[in-house]
RNA sequence: GCGCUUGUAGCUCAAUUGGAUAGAGCGCCUGACUUCGGAUCAGGAGGUUGAGGGUUCAAGUCCUUCCGGGCGCACCA
């Protein structure tokens, strides 16, 4: 507005214009709209920022057909009512843009590749994987939602050690089968868990002329037909949490067509990589540590602690190379950004696979990674420890069987992913006020119920004649709080914090609630008449709230029933 | 030891990307069902935002030093 030359405004602008925000105040200040502009402006003039904020306010005003009243405050605030056509208007504004209010069409669209989940192909998911899964689903579809495009990807790491044990374990539940051999359970490098000999039945019955005499013989094929087994399990895993991936990408396939080899190459083209040592970790345990000259990267030249190892020592490809190879391979595909979800252990490895996305794009192309803190489960008070040994793990499976698929992702959901998460079994499975879903989904099945009522759909489209309504306060308050939706999106989005949207909708619902209840007392809150019809003023004020549920919601990918 | 991360009400957590008097839920106390669905609502008590220092007109938020929790510190994945 100040850029604006007939204004003839005798406030200077700053050469970087930063901080800048209009925000919807805290409720004790009784105004619709607040600016902070006049203290950012104070230094360039060199006035006081009250000064400014009363010259700002002349402005303002004279400007804005729509200002009810305009005040400036102590620190140099300047605070604005909004008159009852300017709300109105807004509300229309939702009415005609239905489910797709709050996206910011002005941002510029970006190509995101989202990586989450990638969890190693040796079995079915297990809670502890959930909480990565649902946020990168979310975030995705956050994003999507702001019209950017975005692929959502697995790694799947079928190439290594693990692997090997894996198969080999299920090589031995098919000779349990088969030959009656029991299973070498002293062996701990194997994979002791039941759902192994399901696989193994499987492939049993599927590949009747295979032979299960040596291991070595069989290893390569039965590794195939291993990993295609678990990987079957975990996406059905992730179908049942309401997530599909666009893309699984195989490291196997990309040391098969020399993607580390080429990746490597242009690494070291830009000496980027080279044949030294490396000191021994500083963990007491390592005792038996051997140094040796190998292959090195350089991300000590980014910051990391030490540089990392590309090859084994048998000459194969370390984890950190082949995935340096994956984000090599993003690159290639021209995304814009790159965002990997990765689980609180894996935090010391981004440091390092940042530092390669940098070398390889010449510190063109960024990656960003959000780390999902643990979540600690507590079953009847009482926290519960999950450990590899056979039995005491819940599965995904177990979780959604117990509190579904809405429940987990909602609470999973709630928390920034900063921060560790209780999710309690018994409260997540109660349908009552402790279960934030419930709170937020009640809302909406009471605004269903309204449309039902009157003999209407909630889905409808709403057309009334005009927009000339006079809002209350009461119903100003919602309106103010549905106000905030694009600004709530804008945030999570650009700060990837999809919490938020599950914290609004709360507030949201709560005031909602709020004022529902006051038709017990005021006649003129309540949506029906006594003669059973519906204003064209409050239906268009409850469309707008179920606007906004609806399609944060639908972001969570949760579902919003019309009866509860 | 080093790195990352976290510390907000008795408990679990928010806090509009540095804004005004730090907000919810649970638990505790008091109240509202002849209901457009009580899976709800109104009110009360509860805080030196771990501690100190700094930057700023303005700090829970940024910088710094401590203290306490979590995770990590491989040729594993």
């Amino acid at each position: 507005m100040l850029n604006n030359p007939k204004l003839n405004s005798s406030i200077q602008l700053p050469e970087k214009i930063a901080g800048i925000n209009v925000d919807v105040p805290p409720q004790q200040f009784n105004c619709d709209i607040s600016t902070n502009a006049a203290m950012i402006l104070s230094k360039a003039n060199k006035k006081p920022p009250l000064e400014i904020a009363n010259e700002l306010a002349e402005l303002i005003k004279k400007n804005d057909e729509e200002i009810d009243t305009i005040t400036t405050v102590k620190p140099g605030f300047i605070n604005i009512k909004f008159k009852n056509s300017f709300w109105n208007k807004f509300i229309k504004e939702i009415i005609s843009q239905k489910e797709g209010f709050g996206v910011n069409k002005k941002s510029p669209k970006i190509k995101y590749l989202i990586e989450f989940v990638s969890a190693n192909p040796t079995g079915p998911l297990h809670v502890g994987h959930c909480r990565g899964a649902i946020l990168g689903d979310v975030l995705s579809n956050l994003l999507s939602f702001n019209g950017h495009k975005v692929s959502k990807e697995y790694y799947v790491n079928d190439y290594g050690n693990q692997i090997i044990h894996f198969s080999k374990s299920v090589y031995f539940r098919i000779r349990e089968i088969l030959n009656n051999e029991p299973f070498p359970t002293s062996n701990k490098d194997l994979y002791p868990g039941d759902y192994i000999i399901n696989i193994a039945k499987n492939i049993i019955n599927n590949n009747k002329n295979l032979k299960f005499d040596n291991f070595d013989q069989v290893s390569l094929k039965l590794t195939t037909l291993s990993v295609a087994e678990s990987l079957k399990l975990i996406k059905l895993n992730l179908k049942n949490l309401g997530i599909v991936h666009d893309k699984f990408v195989s490291e196997t396939e990309l040391v098969k067509n020399n993607e580390v080899e080429k990746t490597i190459k242009k690494l070291k083209a830009n000496n980027f990589v080279y044949e030294g040592k490396i000191k021994a970790p500083e963990t007491e345990k390592n005792t038996n540590w051997k140094e040796r000259k190998q292959l090195l990267f350089r991300s000590t030249d980014f910051g990391d602690d030490k540089d990392r190892a590309l090859q084994k020592e048998d000459s194969s490809w370390t984890y950190f190379a082949s995935d340096v190879a994956y984000h090599n391979n993003k690159l290639d595909r021209k995304f814009d950004v790159l965002v990997n979800i990765l689980g609180a252990d894996h935090a010391g490895y981004i440091k390092r696979i940042t530092s390669s996305v940098e070398a390889i794009s010449g510190k063109k192309n960024k990656l960003v990674c959000k780390v999902s803190q643990l979540v600690k489960l507590i079953k009847d008070g009482k926290p519960f420890k999950m450990s590899k040994r056979k039995g005491d793990y819940i599965t995904v499976e177990d979780l959604l069987n117990e509190v579904g698929k809405d429940a987990s992702r909602f609470i999973m959901l709630s928390r920034s992913s900063d921060v560790e998460l209780d999710f309690d079994f018994t409260k997540v499975k109660e349908k009552s006020k402790d279960n934030p879903l419930y709170y937020v989904q009640y809302c909406y099945t009471r605004i269903a119920s309204v449309f039902r009522n009157v003999e209407k759909q909630i889905n409808d489209d709403i057309k009334v004649k005009n927009y000339e309504f006079n809002y209350t306060n009461d119903e100003i308050k919602i309106l103010k709080k549905i106000s905030e939706w694009p600004k709530c999106l804008e945030v999570a989005s650009n700060k990837l914090e999809p919490h938020r949207i599950p914290v609004y909708l709360y507030e949201l619902s709560s005031e909602f609630h709020s004022y529902w209840n006051m038709g017990k007392d005021d006649e003129t809150k309540r949506f029906i008449n006594n003669d059973k019809k519906i204003s064209d003023e409050k239906i268009v004020f409850l469309k707008a709230i179920s606007i906004v549920i609806k399609s944060g919601m639908e972001i969570l990918n949760v579902d919003t029933p019309e009866k509860m």
